[in-house]
DNA sequence: GAATATATTGTACTTATTACAATCCCGTAT
DNA sequence: ATACGGGATTGTAATAAGTACAATATATTC
């Protein structure tokens, strides 16, 4: 399926802008941030401005066409793969990748008068290049 | 055993400032920013400044003293409780709360070449107070 | 008590994000 | 085809959290 029929069946009316950028989210598996995201299409896009990216990937996020991921650092990361699945961030370079071997945990039960919309879990850490680089 | 000796037995100076960050840290369940405690302290010691809070929240962290928070929503929260256990934030109202009956996934193993150093198992929606009032 | 090291303070700066108003674009009705 | 209207996009200005830095104050060692 494509990306303007993805959009669509989350209610989303599919501009050239939002197209393009889904379409670069779901092309990467960095993790990329608003601003990231912002610098990879101004190229194509010389008029696109960041409130669009940032509005854009607000709304994938309200509509769950991609998850925002909230870990330690200072910028917000998005990611178009919204199965459950568990994130490393590297304090050493700043990546964030999938760490595809762990079983993530499943939401936990709401306890009374909770109403849990989300759960995430991430661990951080080294990843293998920079605990090459500054371990040994 | 008392805030002067927790501080001394992590490596950490026991200024006046980190005695009373420190207690005004333990002594509340509500997961406060730095702002929230630079607030809390600012009566009682109107010299405080807000670096010397930044700071020593990090240098807690760094030492083992207090857990960082990193949770979505803007500003990071700090915890004396370094036990593991799972968060809660309010997108209500922005408060943090424990899940004390969800149990907590242990650290993941190390892939080939990740040096795991923290974890954190966090869950979002709406507290008891923001549900009744905003859902019904 | 002087010399040295560490902690604190205040200010300026950076960075990520949001608010807002003007303009643009696109689907529909005339 | 043209005009209308509402959502989308843009650019600028503002906010908020956090950091850098240099000066001052406080504590520790000699
Ligand atoms: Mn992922
Ligand atoms: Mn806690
Ligand atoms: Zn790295
Ligand atoms: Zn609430």
């Amino acid at each position: 399926m494509d990306s303007t029929e993805r959009l669509k069946e989350k209610g989303i009316r599919p501009s050239h802008q939002r197209i393009r950028i889904y379409e670069t989210l779901a092309s990467t598996k960095a993790h990329p941030s608003a601003e990231a995201i912002y610098k990879e299409l101004s190229e194509e896009l010389p008029t696109l401005s960041r409130t669009t990216v940032y509005s854009t990937l607000d709304l994938f996020a309200e509509k769950g066409l991609a998850q925002r991921l909230a870990l330690s650092g200072s910028e917000l990361r998005y990611d178009a793969d919204i199965s459950r699945h568990v994130h490393f961030r590297c304090r050493g370079c700043g990546s964030v990748s999938d760490l595809a071997a762990v079983r993530a945990p499943a939401p936990p039960e709401a306890q009374e008068g909770y109403v849990v919309e989300s759960s995430q879990f991430y661990a951080e850490g080294l990843c293998p290049a920079c605990s090459s680089r500054l371990d040994p």
